[in-house]
RNA sequence: GGGCUCGUGGUCUAGCUGGUUAUGACGCUUCCCUUACAAGGAAGAGGCCGGUGGUUCGAAUCCGCCCGAGCCCA
């Protein structure tokens, strides 16, 4: 029984700890009927040992869905992925271990990986519980696992034989200091001390230039010289456009590059003529993908000189570099050298300028079919339904094919061999995933295209993303089935899935890239709804970030407020809006908390002796009045879940419940159980109770929890007792309406008197019908005798204008509205037989109404209750 | 630089398929200890709906431009 201060403390961590050891969420399973099935594909969680805020947030969202879905019967599958595939992961278990990696077998590394990741997990693990999300903690998979290895390796195999897939070379980025390849996430910008040298470019002599015809070049990187394949002038640079269309000679090296003219030159720095080397920039990516250039490999993986720089072949580039501008300088080609601060991608992890490399790659082909990819997004719910655009310019603006080799040592492995002789791909046979091809043999003893009978290994590693796209493949136990030699589904029924979370930051990848593989794998879209959760910001609306210091710890936030006030906050706006962290929203939601217990406690007290049964035709008019409202806020709620409207849901409800149930029922319904011991009033604060307690349990998860225990079923979960239907109880709402506005006004008069509320009346007059409902009014307001008045009181109408209803006045009238205004403004208008007649035009009667204000000449005072009037007389 | 989203009392928000009185909550002011709750109740103040043009009889709402914020891409 509920008694005292609510204490979430204990009520909280008893009910996480009651509903793991209870499996209070575990997922049924049932395979014969998969529409009982709703089942949620949650992105996992990169395993760092921390989780922040963002993910408290959107975990949340996912719950208020997952249990409204429970509530209403269905078996709620909600896993819980670890993502410990990745960088962060490996550098952990470096950090950790005191290893590198490098020195490991693949194989061995990524189990020592995954210890080390256990104890992380193990604390995501319990914050997740402690933050009372009701994941069934039966259905969990961790990226890195050797189940995951063989469904991305699968994935590969289906989309290579699919024909989805090819590999060519590309640029990749270089750390010549780690000797590894690093994504365009893992640099940073740094500032360094550089110089600038002025070159001087010969132009190769042609019909319309001269012999010794010269233009400057300025460069940092003279070492890349010999790397050199054009020359860029900016379309708008007058001076140099005559250049455009020759060849110029590369000084030392003396090969021949075209000149070009291309809008991504800066006519800002240097002499405004720029070299293309392959590769010392992205710019030179850029300039070798759209004009088509020659590739000349200059620098190698360890950032020494290749036999393309000739003479300077096998010096590291520091050497090159001082070497070449001597030569340089002795050949008078050097016009000026100045010391200079420039901005270079460095590798966040040990600051080493990367360098551009040309690797063979994987790619999945995407931009045959994005067409297909579009119409799949279409087929999608989205909520908010606005975000289908980012998908949709995603896709419409998509220019290269997905990469998807990663030059790293540790990573889920290509299951790929080639030929050495013929470079032929052997692929690993599908029942043997998952394999590594430096430590295994490929399942051919020769070459199928050759003969050959060496094969080299596939070293790159899978792109996280090609992974990370498979997660409803990895929890509806996607798999190849080689008796029947089709791929084939453990759990067939959560396939597609109902619920895909995202983030708005990562639809481009996250979401398109699953959509794209899960697509092309089983022909079929694999959610049937996405909801898109919006960032978390700090209370001053900034994106949180660790450099700013202004990240919200959840730890923090639950050791000082209830997890059930952060679930209230996180309703808090439209889905797919940034929502600020707020500790008022915080504030907010205990208020409701303590509001919903006290409630309780009197529910409780006032229904000790409340009948099983009651015949709903029997029911006391307010009674039916409650009941039947609620059926109509039940309708609203449903909807607004439905439609994911959390915040309205939420709004709705604490509104309907504060104002309607606590502060216009109940404060009736204990006077008539208190004084008269009615079943009706009893009867009815249970049953509305219980449904409150239903109707709030997908956000406030454990304060329910613990009321509907100990008020109504301590062996079942409010959780699993079943979404309320509406009773469909019959009522008058116009004339409970009109009660409340009467009792309302009942108030107003006594705060305005200065009275108490409970502050005796002795004879109050209603015009208006209340019929039903005057026993209540009485009693609540404490009103000694009322009387109800057949004809409206002797009230003195003064008009005080005219309310138009301009939605009929503007479409008649148009321009001559301004005009009827003015008029009636003016007090120049008259009413015949019902009509306005202003400005020289009849209004019709539904266009109008006359305002006026109302005066009490006879006893007594006259207090407004909306349509109704009500006379209040004290004896004094 | 390009695309998308957002901008409403001090704060967070509803409204945004155009209709004149802009919703609710938090905070604030005044009053009320009424035995569920004073962390409650009643009343009240506070917004020219980011700015600026336009469409219209009428714009928070539709359109153009500008400013600010967030995200993605370059």
């Amino acid at each position: 029984m509920p008694s005292g201060e609510y204490d979430p403390d204990t009520v909280e961590a008893k009910w996480q700890d009651r509903w793991v050891d209870d499996e209070t969420y575990a997922y049924e399973g049932d395979v014969e009927n998969p529409d009982t099935a709703f089942s949620i594909d949650s992105p996992p969680p990169t395993v760092s040992g921390s989780l922040h805020w963002g993910h408290v947030y959107g975990f949340t969202l996912q719950d208020f869905v997952a249990r409204f879905n429970r509530m209403r019967g269905k078996d709620v599958y909600f896993p819980f992925g670890y993502d410990d595939n990745g960088i962060a992961s490996e550098r952990l278990a470096e950090d950790e271990l005191g290893v590198r990696h490098q020195d490991y077998e693949r194989r061995e590394f990524q189990r020592m990986t995954q210890e080390v990741c256990e104890q992380y997990e193990a604390e995501f693990t319990e914050k997740m519980q402690s933050l009372g999300i009701s994941i069934d903690w039966n259905q969990t998979y961790q990226t890195i696992s050797p189940k995951t290895q063989r469904i991305s390796q699968l994935s590969f195999i289906d989309l290579y034989e699919q024909g989805r897939e090819y590999r060519q070379r590309a640029p990749a980025i270089w750390c010549p200091e780690c000797e590894t390849a690093i994504s365009q996430v893992e640099t940073e910008d740094d500032e360094q001390p550089s110089h600038f040298h002025d070159i001087a470019f010969e132009v190769v002599e042609s019909d319309s230039i001269d012999a010794d015809e010269t233009f400057t070049i300025s460069t940092t990187r003279p070492e890349l010289l010999p790397a050199c394949v054009a020359v860029f002038v900016h379309p708008d640079d007058d001076e140099n456009q005559y250049l455009v269309g020759e060849e110029a000679r590369v000084p030392l090296f003396d090969q021949e590059v075209p000149i070009l003219e291309d809008e991504r030159v800066d006519l800002e720095t240097g002499s405004g003529i720029v070299m293309c080397c392959t590769f010392g920039d992205q710019t030179d990516i850029e300039w070798y993908q759209a004009h088509d250039l020659d590739l000349r490999l200059a620098i190698d993986e360890s950032g020494t000189l290749t036999d393309v720089a000739g003479e300077y072949a096998g010096l590291s580039s520091e050497e090159a570099r001082e070497e070449i501008v001597d030569d340089l300088e002795e050949d008078g080609a050097l016009l000026d050298r100045r010391a200079i601060t420039h901005t270079v991608n460095v590798h966040e992890r040990c600051g080493t300028s990367v360098e551009f490399l040309v690797k063979d790659q994987w790619y999945v082909e995407l931009l045959d079919k994005t067409d297909e990819y579009l119409e799949a997004g279409r087929e999608m719910d989205w909520y908010p339904e606005k975000m289908f655009t980012r998908y949709k310019n995603w896709i419409e603006g998509l220019q290269w094919d997905w990469s998807i080799s990663r030059q790293r040592s540790s990573g889920i492995p290509f299951p790929v061999w080639y030929c050495e002789a013929c470079e032929h791909v052997v692929l690993a046979e599908k029942e043997n995933l998952p394999v590594d091809p430096l430590s295994d043999e490929p399942p051919v003893d020769a070459c199928p295209e050759c003969g050959h009978d060496e094969f080299v290994p596939e070293d790159d590693v899978f792109d996280t993303w090609a992974t990370s796209s498979l997660t409803p493949l990895i929890n509806a136990g996607w798999d190849w089935d080689v008796e029947r030699e089709e791929f084939t589904f453990e759990n067939p029924e959560l396939y597609q899935f109902d619920l895909r979370p995202q983030g708005h930051d990562i639809i481009s990848f996250w979401l398109f890239h699953t959509v794209v593989k899960c697509y092309e794998h089983t022909g079929e879209v694999p959610f049937d709804s996405v909801m898109i959760n919006g960032m978390v910001l700090d209370e001053n609306r900034e994106k949180m970030s660790k450099s700013k210091g202004n990240v919200v710890a959840p730890d923090e936030v639950v050791s000082k407020f209830p997890v059930d006030a952060a679930r209230y906050w996180a309703a808090g706006s439209a889905v797919g809006d940034d929502l600020p962290y707020s500790e008022k929203g915080l504030r907010a939601g205990e208020k409701l908390l303590r509001k919903l217990w006290n409630a309780s406690k009197l529910v409780e007290s006032l229904t000790e002796d409340a009948p099983a049964e009651f015949d709903h035709e029997d029911l006391t008019q307010l009674d039916r009045w409650l009941l039947a409202s609620l059926d109509r806020e039940i309708e609203r709620l449903t909807g607004r879940f439905e439609s994911r409207e959390f915040s309205k849901a939420r709004d709705g409800l604490r509104g309907f419940f504060w104002h309607t149930f606590c502060g216009d029922y109940l404060e009736i319904a204990k006077q008539r159980v208190r004084e008269g011991g009615d079943a009706s009033a009893a009867y009815t604060l249970e049953v509305a109770h219980r449904r409150f307690l239903k109707l709030f349990s997908p956000i406030l998860a454990h304060a329910t929890e613990e009321l509907w225990h100990d008020m109504y079923d301590d062996g079942e979960s409010v959780h699993h007792s079943g979404w309320p239907e509406p009773l469909g109880v019959d009522a008058d709402f116009e004339a409970g309406e009109t009660a409340m506005e009467v009792v309302g006004a009942l108030r107003k008069y006594k705060s305005d008197a200065k009275l108490s509320m409970n502050a005796e009346i002795d004879r109050v007059e209603v015009w208006g019908d209340v019929s039903g409902f005057e026993a209540d009014i009485s009693s609540v307001m404490h009103v000694e005798e009322l009387e109800t008045l057949d004809e409206r009181p002797a009230v003195e109408s003064v008009v005080t204008g005219v309310d138009l209803d301009y939605s009929l006045v503007g479409p008649e009238f148009g321009s001559q509205v301004s005009a009827i205004d003015d008029a009636i403004e003016a007090g120049e208008y008259e009413t015949v037989d019902g009509e306005l007649h202003v400005a020289g035009v009849e209004l019709e009667p539904e266009m109008f109404e006359i305002e006026e204000e109302r005066q009490y000449l006879g006893e007594g005072e006259m207090v407004e209750a909306g349509d109704a009037i009500v006379i209040v007389h004290e004896e004094a």
